[in-house]
This record gives C-alpha cells, sequence and structure tokens, in this order.
DNA sequence: GTTCACCTGCTGGCCAGCCAGCCAGGTAAC
DNA sequence: GTTACCTGGCTGGCTGGCCAGCAGGTGAAC
C-alpha cells in the first residue's frame, strides 16, 4: 500500500478523502462530469489539493482503481470463504449478484466508467488488468482449495472456471443495470445452472441442475 | 426507419454518413473525445449541419446506438441461421465471440460507451434496452424454431437461455477486451461448455461436455 | 524565550484551450 | 420568392493545470 504518486505520501486523511470522494462522484456522475470543483467541494478539500497530491486527473483515477478494487476484493473474500460446497459456491455468487446491483450498483457503473477509460488510458488499463487477474486468482484458488478438502472437483482448470463465473457475473450485472426495469432473477438462475455444470460434487453423487436451483434472496 | 428527429428527415446521404462517423468515432475516441468538429470532418460535412439534423450531441448518439442496432442484429441474424443443432449453436457463439473481439472490436467499445452513457441519459438508456431486448428475443425465437423441428431441447425458458448467452458473450468479451494480452480462449472453452449445459439434443444422445469442445477460430 | 529561516500542507485566483450550440447568411431547386 | 439544405465564424461557459503565496509547525541561533 502506501503508494507514492508523484513523490507525495497519499496515505493521509485528506488524499484518502479525495479517492473516496472521487470514486463515489465518478460512479454517480460518470467520469467526464466528475470535475475537480466538484470532488474537491465533496471531499471538503481545495481544488489545488487534488493536484497537490495526484498531479492530474488521470492518476487520480488510477489511484481510485485501486481502492476499489481493495473494497471489491475484500467483499468477495468473504462471501468465497463462507462457501463450502459446490451448491454453496453457486448460491452465494447468486446471492452476490442480486445484492451487488441491488444495494451497490456503484461498483458495476465504476467498473464500467474504468473499463471505458481504459481503452485511452494504458495506465488504467494496466491498473484494471491487475485487478481482474487478482479476483479471478482469489476465486481460483479458493476453488482449489476446495477441491483438495475433497469437497468438490473441477469440471476444468480452476482458473478458467474462475474467468467464466466472474465474466458471467459481470455480463448479467450489466445488463441488469442497463435495464432495471426487466426482472432478470430467472435468467440469473439458469446463469446458475450454467456455472453449476463446471463444478462437480464429489463423493460419487453426480449433480444435477435442479440441485443449483436454490431459491435466490 | 425513416425516423424523425427534431422534424428532420434522417434518411439522407449526409445525415446517414454523419451517424456512420459519429459511430466509428465513438468506437475509437469515445464519446467524450467524439467532438462536433472531428466528425463533421470525417463526414466531410460542415459542423453546422450536425446540429441542424439532430439538435444536440445526445440526439445524434441516439441515432448512433439505433444504426448499431442494426448492423449488431443484421450479424447476430446471420450466425444464429446457420446453427441446426445444440453443438453448432455454441460453436457459432463462440466464434463470433473470437471474431468479433478480433475484428470488430469497436462493437463491444461502442457498447461500453453506450452503456456508460445510458447511466445518466434515460433516451440512451431507453434505447439500449431496447437494442438488448431485441437481441435476447431474436436469440430466443430462434432457439424455440429449433426445438420446434425437434433438434434440441431447451433445459429452461428460451428468453432465459438467451439472456444467459448474451450475458456470458458480453461478459467474456469485456474482460478480452481489458486485457487483450492475456489468452482466453481456454477460459472460452470452458463458457462454451457451461452454456451448453442449457441445451440438450434431441434424441436421446445425452449431451457430454466434450461434444462442445469444437476447436475454436 | 524570542526571533527568524525554512518547510510542508494547503489554498484559490488565473489562464489558455476547448467545445456545443447559435446564428447570420449563402446556395440551389422549384 | 419561397423553401430546404448547408456553411463556418463566433461565443459564453467550463475545465484541467499552474503557481504565488499563506498558515502553522519545527528547530537552530542568540
Amino acid at each position: 500500500m502506501a503508494k507514492e504518486t508523484s513523490g507525495r505520501q497519499l496515505a493521509t486523511d485528506k488524499a484518502m478523502r479525495i479517492v473516496d470522494a472521487m470514486r463515489s462522484s465518478v460512479a454517480r456522475r460518470g467520469v467526464a462530469g466528475s470535475t475537480f470543483d466538484h470532488v474537491a467541494r465533496e471531499a471538503g478539500v481545495s481544488r489545488g489539493l487534488l493536484h497537490y497530491y495526484f498531479g492530474s486527473k488521470e492518476r487520480l483515477l488510477v489511484e481510485v482503481a485501486r481502492r476499489d478494487a481493495e473494497v471489491r476484493f475484500a467483499l468477495m473474500a468473504t462471501h468465497l470463504n463462507r462457501a463450502n460446497s459446490a451448491d454453496e459456491l453457486v448460491s452465494h455468487w447468486v446471492r452476490s449478484l442480486h445484492a451487488t446491483v441491488k444495494h451497490e450498483p456503484e461498483f458495476v457503473v465504476l467498473l464500467l466508467e474504468l473499463y471505458t477509460l481504459a481503452q485511452r488510458t494504458p495506465e488504467i488499463a494496466d491498473e484494471l488488468a491487475t485487478v481482474m487477474q487478482g479476483m479471478t486468482t482469489a476465486f481460483a484458488a479458493r476453488m482449489q482449495m476446495l477441491e483438495s478438502e475433497g469437497k468438490i472437483v473441477l469440471a476444468a482448470p480452476a482458473e478458467k472456471i474462475a474467468d467464466v463465473f466472474l465474466g458471467l457475473g459481470y455480463g448479467m450485472s450489466l445488463r441488469l443495470l442497463a435495464d432495471p426495469s426487466r426482472d432478470m432473477t430467472a435468467a440469473i438462475e439458469v446463469a446458475a445452472v450454467a456455472a453449476r455444470s463446471l463444478l462437480w460434487d464429489a463423493e460419487g453423487y453426480a449433480p444435477t441442475a435442479a440441485s443449483a436451483g436454490d431459491a435466490a434472496e
């Protein structure tokens, strides 16, 4: 942590307030709408301070991506660690999908903004790639642990399955975000069935499509 | 089609050139970078004409979304109509995923930009929701036709399966786009296995995960 | 213990550049 | 002459970045 950007200590209270304000502003107003003026006011600091700490809007956004990764990562870890079987893994995944979109859509919006920005800003693209890689690895590690404990059997390399879970998750969230009026509950159940087909139960009892149903929220 | 915006006929040659230029500019430079100046130059018209026809940048972007839907839709239809079995459906889906990201990434980038924009522009959000609904319906209709012809059996309502296919597709494309250096071929194969589990073969021969493998590219 | 030099954190006015939108006017067709 | 199409100069508002300078703290000198 305690990363240096433009040789300035970024772990101070104000610097963190700026990053948080920028994060929520980007989620609410988008990158373009998040002017230094607005963000500074919301962070309760002067405009100049954003430059003092981060030098440019771009580098501030990199910090935002980093910060978001921490939050996102922590959330995922708690969800993952509670799962102890294939069914639980899938149902936790479904639950966290619903919860995220319903209660913390800023995760998805922010990711969208960052992806968009990454198209034209290599620094952001790097950061984002690192974040995604980290999520994949963590997810894969958890699955491998469950496999080594004899609780599940993976139908493919852990990392690839993790890619599919995350990809499916983001794909469905995106769709949910774009059209909140549409009820995607049933579609997510179907997605869970598909995801479930990549995890087999250990101990000989075969996975059935029905067993993944597990009423979500 | 011949839709009216600000009471102006938009089916003229120049109006269409403007929409196309805007479309490709947004894919290349993003919404923010697509200034009237640039787009006008690329369309070979004056800046004023963009206002004459579309009134505002926002409404021009709505036209871009509409236009993109047509292109995207046509492409999907040709792919879908060639598929005549569950395996073919999945392998065409995989192929089109690879092809899109490799040869026409502007589809994905544009969708990303539009999604982002839709967060703050209800007009765009509506248009986008319509587009996505149209894609889902078309996909579902094709699957239902195959089912009624006795070629496949659907493991869930056609529309939900279509949602999952599209969601998975966008999720994987997004990931591919964000980090082109990463080889996602194997992950896409795994995604295909998951997708395949939602389609059963008719006539008693059970679907095996392996049968969906079907070398991509 | 008072003074002074110095430093870091921080402020807000200023500026050059950019952009969407406006509009006065031009052209061609009928 | 009227209408539809089209042009490009102009402008007001906004933005990111720059920078001169201030407040308050530290420590050395005297």
